[in-house]
Order: C-alpha cells, then sequence, then structure tokens
DNA sequence: ATTAAATCGGACAAATTTATCCTATTAAGA
DNA sequence: TCTTAATAGGATAAATTTGTCCGATTTAAT
C-alpha cells in the first residue's frame, strides 16, 4: 500500500509525537532504535518530513526531533502520507491506465474509485494524536 | 495499488477474455497493442498467468492465448491478482510491522484491516467476465 | 521436409526504490 | 575556543522492479 519510506516515516512521526507529548526532543538514533529502522534511511525520510513541516528539527548538541503540541492535534496521516508518497494513492487508474475517469473509465473504474475514497477517508480523519494514545497505554506498538 | 506487472496482467486477461468470447484467440503482439503494454513485458507475464491456469497458451503457427468460457465465468480478479503479486496485498502490517495483529496490533492496524477487507472482497466478488461486459458495449476501455 | 509464425525461457539492461557512507554544518557546554 | 553531539546533504551502493534481446522450441501450412 505504501512505500517502505512511507511506512517507516509514519512510525518515526509517530514516535516523535509520543514522545514530544512528554516534552522529550529526540534524535535520530532513538527514533531508529524505537521503530526498527535503518537509521541512514530514516535520517532520509526526516529530513523530508522536516521539509515539509510535518516534524520540527533541531540542530547542533541536543538537538534532535519535536513537534509542536498543536501539530499533534491537528496533523492528519494523509498529511504525513503526502509529504513521503505524494498523492498517487488516491490518484491514477487501479489498472494503470493514463487516462481513466468517470467518462472513459476502465473495467474495475468505480469499484476503485469506492475502495480508495475509502482510504482517503480514513487518512483524513486519523490525526496524529489519535496515534499515539494507544501506545502510551501499551495496547499498540511500533515494532515487532 | 497494484504491481505495473498486476495492472498490465488484468488487462492482458480482460482482454484475452473478451476475444476468447468471440472465439478468437489472439497473439502477444495483439495483446500488447490493445492494452499499450511493453511487448517482451507482457509476455513474461502471460507466461506467469499460464503457469498460474489463468490463461492458457498455444504455442506454434496460429498459436497464442485464451480462455476457455467456463473459465470466465469462474475466474475471480483476485486469482490474477494473487498470479502476479502473490497475497501481499491483504496480508501484512499497513506501517511494514513483521508482527502486526490484533494482539500486538500497530496504532492503525483496525483502520487498514477494515480497507483491506474491503478490497478483498471487492477482488474476490468480481469475475473476469464482468469485467468484459462493458467493454464490448464501448462502455469501458483497457487503453489510454 | 521446409518455412513461417508463434510462445518459452534465459541472460541482460535500465529505472526506481531502498539503504549506506562520509563530509559539512550547527549548537551546547567545558 | 575547543570538543562533542547532533542534523543536513551529496555521492554512492545494493536490491527490486521494470523492461529488452535473442536463441530454442513448437506447430500449422505449404
Amino acid at each position: 500500500m505504501f512505500s517502505k519510506a512511507c511506512e517507516y516515516g509514519i512510525r518515526a512521526t509517530t514516535y516523535i509525537a509520543l514522545q514530544s507529548l512528554e516534552g522529550r526532543r529526540v534524535s535520530l538514533k532513538e527514533i531508529a532504535e524505537e521503530i526498527d529502522s535503518p537509521v541512514a534511511f530514516t535520517a532520509k525520510i526526516l529530513q523530508l518530513l522536516s521539509k515539509n513541516n510535518v516534524v520540527d528539527s533541531v540542530k547542533g548538541a541536543y538537538g534532535g526531533f519535536e513537534i509542536e503540541r498543536t501539530q499533534i492535534d491537528r496533523l492528519k496521516l494523509s498529511e504525513i502520507v503526502n509529504a513521503i508518497d505524494g498523492d498517487k494513492i488516491y490518484v491514477g487508474c487501479g489498472l494503470g491506465l493514463k487516462e481513466c475517469n468517470a467518462d472513459k473509465p476502465c473495467p474495475v473504474h468505480d469499484k476503485f474509485v469506492e475502495i480508495r475514497n475509502n482510504l482517503k477517508q480514513m487518512l483524513e480523519n486519523t490525526t496524529l494524536y489519535e496515534m499515539t494514545t494507544g501506545l502510551e497505554a501499551g495496547l499498540t506498538y511500533l515494532k515487532r
């Protein structure tokens, strides 16, 4: 569904949010350990998320990554995905046609539109804060 | 959603089915033209589909690809996808965790399960025959 | 038998995605 | 000011997916 980069990105962002809620700024190294991802690759993804204002980065000693509390409440899963994978999940034909719409549809156009609208709704309705709640309670996990 | 190989595979299979309904066996070259796909790559995919008994291949002069009428009615979109991409669309965690289930879920486990069940149901409920009906009527397309 | 038209299958090439490595830059603290 | 701990970013490598090429094999028709 998502690229590897996007999977790591969502997990990293969620971990940063979780720690930011406790006022802790976290380092790349800690993030990669806690979400079980390759360090250098995760660095690239965080760079991208930082440029897209999904996370805040602080350089130098005692630096790291953090997210403002208001952002944690506001950010939707869709914005994280969009920062890394763009809009290719929603857009484009399920069978790869360059041009596919209600006027000139592929044989499964309507069915795909429905599935993807569900996905889109889900991503746009899920907040970053919501993703952290189960983690605190030990009900959900970011590795294994 | 699907790999390029799978997109070509679905379109190729649908075109073969459409022609088989008229009793016409079709060549690789014709298929690639009609679905606008790279010929040699399409050949590889058809080999795979043939091995997985999704399509029948006939070697030699006047050979080509075809699908039995009973198979056209019986085959589900899920079987075509499975022959090429395997079950990775249904299986596996949306955030890439190796182990993710109701017992030890990722933060979006339940939401992803729902989306993917929708997708799974759709693929399992769509027959190959159904995919050809709009094509005959000029209501749906396999290229552009 | 020979030829021509077709798929099969192995080797290879290109493009994209995933991942690593190293140097530069930044900032805090001794 | 120097050292140390951090991110930034460019170059490169590995792995996967996508795509090409060509000879081998098969089969129908002549």
